[in-house]
RNA sequence: AGGCAUGUAGCUCAGUGGGAGAGCACCGUCCUGACACGGCGGGGGUCGGCGGUUCAAGUCCGCCCAUGCCUACCA
């Protein structure tokens, strides 16, 4: 009589497939900057463009879908621009390895040769993470896909770097720097990752006065860089030295002689011995001291960190070889003072891994002060908002204290830098079009710089440049500025800040309004996944075997605000069940549909108005989380809104209307298909195709004409009624069905075994007009008023209102319910007490709110009733 | 050295001054016409510690302990 043609468990790989490419070819993931509604755009962090997809993506991309679905759905002009970023040092690397692998290096084969290799590789590799991040679901608008190394966005770096150069914001400086030995780069402050508690010496030894007769011992980490010392620094203060300030040194290992100075800055005198070797070249405080007491900086260090001819017979020695060689030296002459072991903190080049070399090169530099400034002023005036607030404190302590950013890369893969040294004047020429001439003196005699801008120099322009700035384009003027940035917290500083002082600068007006920063995701034991730990969870793997929705419904639990994530894969297959379950209920109402008449003028019953009052709750609380952006919260809602509410009561309720043939079986199809169409849509942001898969199966009535859940309408709390009263009045059939569930199992009784019930009070009117439901779900086969004397050997059950007496002859011994009932007892006493407590002190009565005093001598009435119910039913039967 | 965060059930975590919650795990029970990938019922907590504010503190304040992260030029 009734049927299904759908699978009997959720196939959620064929709706995968089914509905993503059909969603994409059709459009649906298009913005129309043309188009109506607010504007609502989110620009992607763009992946490495020849990386694969990990967990990290996953969630944040998960986040952003969740965000961008919803927002199209309630009518927003939404648009998400997806695109991928070039990763200069990080795609060079990979591609050097692959050539070195072949016996090639990228110097022996030239800058374009090299260069067209790695657009082969980009070409080759560049579509896999694009691929991958379709299987997440995710809608971003693929029509409008940028890379940062697409003619338009190569083409605003240029204007970028032109218009900060012509107003003086970008300057070329020589400056100590990170140089990176084995990528035989400089680096950026930000990318070099400092590792506490690393094992090292520090070594002392002294050196010879030069006028003879005495010595200065001095202490130091690096023995190598004794090579290029220029003077000894001591504090003016320091009577052990005070004679010896001005006088000269002679170095022991190489024909030279050099000062002792007076330096309150550098000089700890309670440190060691309170004199410092001084090398400028090598250091970055002593760089400082060199340009103080005017010393010569002598670079004694090659580009991969090789002593060079200044080291006279250490040259060509690497820089831990000539440790140990100048250490060896030292103790020939006698002048080693000894080794004792030294827990330092080295900086490693967060690519190659390499201890960075503090170095002195000519570099560019963007000029930070008057670019940080207004950036932090947005934030500090909310026009720019962090979610959790408290990173605004960690951007702040960054920007106030910011140094000028390095953005000159001895690298080929990335933008070159668009300036020309003239042979013949020394000039510099920075221009939008490659120049023939020098703009000085018109010599021909050019060349361009080698170098290119560091990756981030590009992406700081993202939420701007893929609007096809600078073109005064539809698409910027309608989706600039973004709505939100969805980010993890560890590119804060590299990225976040830099499109703010970016944005502001060249758009003037902030990139974005949010800044929505989630954790990082670990293993089930905290640790950081990574390769060579092999903890590594595939997305793609766990979304192969538990499904699409599964995942996505996973990450939106563990989206807690600001905290990281210890991943548990096994999280995910027990989330299939809950796909499958919502699957299960909506068979449930398929299989009784075959009959259903749309539109006929049906009453509907209470529990079907139940579960509409109920829907619109839940569409309020999933609202509001959503807007709050607390997608765990949304999962926690969807779930017990569909397994607590409409599940576990309504499907339950309803089947006493759906297995009659009477006018309610119509009532009740009409609000399973009302509900469902509301739940599809109420899940779609975080489960996309399980939702789209009810809603092409929903009968066309419920869905307005709309041919994808994707682009229906968000489901609106005022679309559902309000009815405290109905509420109220189903609350005692939940809490009788509950109790008497409750007392079966307690009394060892067959959860289906037939029970008569009576029930006595004010509440017995409103449960025997539910006396269905309660056969139903609580196996209640005669359900009647108490009339007079309850009969012997019974059970009680206290119910709001009233109570319920269960005839006990022949189903149970009078001495269990004699038992239990003293347990109850006790259990209400402690109750009653704990709120006699509470009442008799005359501070809350008096300082509390009324309304949460009232609500505590509700709820002592309630279970003082209960109370006097237990103790006169162990009385009757006792 | 400074800063930020975290500490709640066996595990992972919600919790917005008003009687401590969820999922998983655990125990008991039931194959009832959506779902055993399930239903029903249950046990389990000194909310890291000490003090303070308040009628009332997991929640606000202070100190301490533990853990994690970020920033920093300590020879």
């Amino acid at each position: 009589m009734s049927g299904s043609n759908l699978p009997r468990t959720y196939d959620a790989k064929g709706a995968e497939e089914r509905f993503y490419p059909w969603w994409e070819e059709n459009g649906f993931f298009q913005g129309d900057p043309e188009g109506e509604g607010e504007p609502y755009s989110i620009v992607i962090p763009p992946p490495n463009v020849t990386g694969s997809l990990h967990m990290g993506h996953a969630l944040n991309n998960a986040i952003q879908d969740f965000l961008i679905r919803y927002k199209r759905m309630d009518g927003y002009n939404a648009v998400w621009i997806p695109g991928t970023d070039h990763a200069g040092i990080a795609t060079q690397w990979v591609v050097e390895r692959q050539l070195r692998e072949q016996g090639l290096d990228r110097r022996d084969m030239g800058r374009e040769a090299f260069l067209e290799r790695v657009w082969a590789w980009k070409e080759e590799s560049g579509s896999v993470i694009t691929h991958q991040l379709r299987s997440l679901g995710v809608s971003c608008d693929w029509s409008r896909e940028r890379f940062t190394m697409d003619e338009g966005l190569s083409a605003a770096v240029r204007h970028v770097f032109v218009k900060l150069y012509e107003s003086g914001l970008i300057y070329r400086g020589t400056r100590m720097i990170n140089w990176d030995p084995v990528g035989q780069t400089v680096l950026s402050d930000l990318e070099v990752e400092h590792e506490e508690n690393y094992q090292g010496e520090m070594w002392s030894f002294a050196y010879p006065l030069a006028e003879g007769g005495g010595e200065i011992v001095v202490a130091t980490t690096r023995p190598e860089t004794m090579l290029g010392d220029t003077a000894v620094a001591v504090h003016p203060d320091d009577p052990r030295y005070v004679d010896l300030v001005g006088k000269m040194v002679r170095h022991p290992l190489l024909d030279r002689e050099f000062p002792i100075v007076a330096d309150a800055e550098l000089v700890d005198p309670e440190f060691g011995t309170g004199a410092v070797k001084v090398t400028p070249a090598h250091d970055p405080n002593d760089f400082g001291v060199g340009k103080r007491h005017d010393l010569p900086f002598l670079t004694v260090l090659d580009d991969q960190a090789r002593v060079n001819e200044l080291g006279g017979r250490f040259e060509g020695l690497d820089r831990y070889e000539a440790r140990t060689a100048v250490k060896e030296a030292m103790a020939e002459l006698g002048l080693d003072r000894g080794t004792e072991p030294h827990l330092m903190s080295v900086g490693r080049s967060q690519r190659s891994g390499a201890i960075v070399e503090p170095m002195i090169s000519t570099q560019w530099f963007v000029k930070m002060g008057p670019l940080a400034e207004p950036a932090i002023e947005a934030v500090e005036n909310g026009e720019t908002k962090f979610i959790p607030e408290r990173w605004e404190n960690t951007y702040f302590a960054w920007m106030r204290d910011i140094r000028d950013w390095c953005i000159s890369r001895q690298l080929w893969w990335g933008h070159q830098i668009p300036a020309w040294y003239c042979d013949d004047c020394d000039a510099v020429t920075v221009a939008m079009e490659d120049p023939t001439a020098c703009s000085a003196c018109g010599s021909a005699s050019i060349r361009r710089d080698e170098d290119v801008l560091d990756t981030w120099f590009s992406s700081a322009l993202w939420p701007f440049s893929t609007l096809g700035w600078p073109s005064n384009t539809p698409e910027l003027s309608k989706w600039y500025p973004t709505a939100v940035l969805v980010t993890g917290f560890d590119i804060i500083f590299f990225w976040v800040a830099r499109m703010l002082f970016s944005g502001i600068h060249h758009m003037g007006g902030v990139p974005f309004a949010d800044v929505f920063i989630h954790g990082l995701v670990r293993d089930t034991n905290g640790e950081k996944m990574s390769k060579t730990k092999g903890n590594v969870v595939d997305p793609l793997k766990t979304i192969e075997a538990h499904g699409c929705d599964a995942f996505r419904f996973t990450l939106a639990q563990y989206a807690t605000q600001g905290r990281d994530i210890l991943w548990d894969d096994n999280r995910v297959e027990v989330n299939s069940r809950f796909i499958n379950k919502i699957w299960q209920a909506f068979r449930f109402a398929d299989m009784n549909l075959e009959d259903f008449q749309p539109g006929n003028d049906v009453e509907l019953g209470a529990y079907d108005r139940w579960i509409l009052v109920r829907t619109g709750e839940a569409v309020r609380r999933v609202r509001e989380a959503m807007d709050g952006h607390r997608f765990n919260e949304v999962a926690t809602e969807i779930h017990a809104f569909v397994v607590g509410e409409f599940c576990d009561w309504y499907i339950e309720f309803s089947k006493q209307a759906i297995y009659g043939d009477g006018p309610e079986r119509g009532a009740a199809q009409q609000t399973l298909v009302e509900v469902l169409a509301a739940i599809a849509r109420l899940i779609h942001p975080v489960m996309p195709f399980l939702s789209e898969e009810i809603w092409q199966q929903l009968p066309d009535s419920a869905k307005g004409g709309v041919e994808s859940v994707m682009m229906a309408p968000y489901p609106k709390a005022s679309d559902f009624p309000e009815d405290p009263e109905l509420l109220a009045a189903v609350a005692p059939v939940q809490e009788s069905i509950g109790a008497l569930r409750k007392l079966k199992a307690d009394m060892g009784l067959a959860p289906r075994l037939g029970i008569s019930v009576l029930v006595d009070g004010e509440v017995s009117t409103a449960l025997m007009a539910h006396e269905g439901a309660l056969a139903h779900l609580a196996g209640v086969e005669r359900l009647e008023p108490l009339r007079g004397e309850e009969p012997a050997n019974c059970a009680t059950l206290p119910v709001s209102g009233g109570r319920l007496v269960i005839p006990l002859d022949g189903l149970v011994d009078i001495d269990a319910e004699r038992a239990r009932l003293t347990s109850e007892i006790e259990k209400t006493s402690k109750d009653v007490n704990d709120l006699e407590k509470r009442l008799s002190n005359e501070g809350f009565v008096a300082r509390a709110p009324a309304q949460v005093v009232d609500g505590f001598r509700v709820k002592l009435a309630g279970a003082t009733e209960k109370l006097d119910k237990y103790k006169a039913a162990l009385k009757e039967i006792s």
